[in-house]
DNA sequence: GGTCATTTAAAACGAACGTTTGAATTAAGT
DNA sequence: ACTTAATTCAAACGTTCGTTTTAAATGACC
């Protein structure tokens, strides 16, 4: 059992737990014996609590947003190439299918998911300027493509509109399984997750397009 | 000072903290003292922590779905007297120009409104079932009224876009300074609040009655 | 003014929290 | 095998929490 077991193990309980009770209420305790680790471990892994949160939102939050960065930089590539205005339907589906991607393939990040969807929101400042220092850059690289896409309308009201598609996200993404119950499944399945994605891309690009 | 007084009192502090730090981080100390009560008065007057919650709750938001409650029927009395469909732009503003309102308008709901914000995506139980149990009837009235504005819609589809209708609302309501930023005003003033209110109204109309 | 219920007050309860300590244990390097 | 660094462990630190208790103060009513 070498110290890298030990940390990505903390890291997974602590993804799962501050998912499910959130940051506060999930307790060092609760997060070192669901890790199988003493509890003074995640101070000297991680140097404290807070520290433990930051790590855990880098893990995934780094991979996932050069993802959807490489994304709506491919959009814009083929735009500039075929000399047209990128869509926005194709700049938010660059945005969101990874996202909800993220949730079906990996490995425990369908936990993570619901961690960031309460993050924007939450309270408690730490929380919400850790994430928020995280997305910031993709925010404004997403904002500045829609500009693009939408030259009819004022950089200000695109990002009024992007901030209500931020809502409309996170409010799908704050319950691992939140997408089943438009359809009344019990069980988690891929397919209420695509279904939900497919409407939610829809809503938000009518509502972007939406005339001023 | 009379029951009243400390009840309300309490009431108030209750309000604010929670919408400030959160139920959990919120203590009984802290509102108590900035109540000016004794620690002991908020289990005397409530019970508990949970029941103070729940009057927090209840004082502020029965009033407040009566409002949004009745603005819906007038919109359906009006087309049931015209002979019309109602409108998706009207229901949805039946709903959510009241719930801004309550924040411009009454003293100290401003900050109450964030805290059925966050309310709604809580990772707590105790919170979110406290709320869901307050809206679900007005969330089934206003998505029947939807069901009958939008007939070439599937109740189903109609009820998810319901949902993200809900998120974007519950992202713009976390915060009781988040209109002002959208016009880079330091300063809170109601101008700011209506143009994200018209903003908000027009995006999920254009979401909800986009194409199938 | 005296009686009784209501409200306030100070103090303490046990439990849980994040963090720290110092010794015991394990792994790594020579 | 020995030395040294890294890791694990049990225990305790001081704080804060929601709640309870018991007495004092305040109110209403006859």
């Amino acid at each position: 059992m070498t110290q890298t077991d030990t940390k990505i193990r903390l890291l997974d309980a602590a993804e799962s737990l501050f998912s499910q009770q959130g940051f506060t209420s999930a307790s060092l305790r609760a997060i070192t014996t669901a890790a199988q680790a003493n509890l003074a471990a995640a101070n000297y892994h991680f140097g404290g609590k807070e520290a433990l949160l930051s790590a855990v939102l880098e893990r995934r939050l780094l991979p996932l947003n050069q993802q959807r960065s490489d994304r709506i930089d491919q959009v814009l590539a083929a735009a500039t190439t075929a000399g047209t205005r990128p869509e926005v339907e194709a700049l938010i589906r660059a945005f969101i299918e990874p996202t909800f991607a993220f949730r079906r393939d990996k490995n425990g990040s369908s936990e993570f998911i619901s961690i960031i969807g309460r993050a924007m929101t939450s309270a408690d400042p730490l929380v919400r300027d850790l994430f928020l220092a995280l997305v910031q850059p993709l925010f404004s690289q997403l904002h500045q493509a829609l500009c693009q896409a939408l030259p009819q309308l004022t950089p200000q009201l695109i990002f009024t509109r992007l901030f209500f598609t931020m809502g409309a996200m996170g409010h799908c993404i704050c319950f691992p399984g939140m997408s089943q119950i438009f359809n009344g499944n019990s069980a988690s399945n891929p397919e209420d997750d695509i279904f939900m994605t497919n409407n939610l891309i829809r809503f938000v690009t009518a509502g972007l397009e939406a005339p001023c």
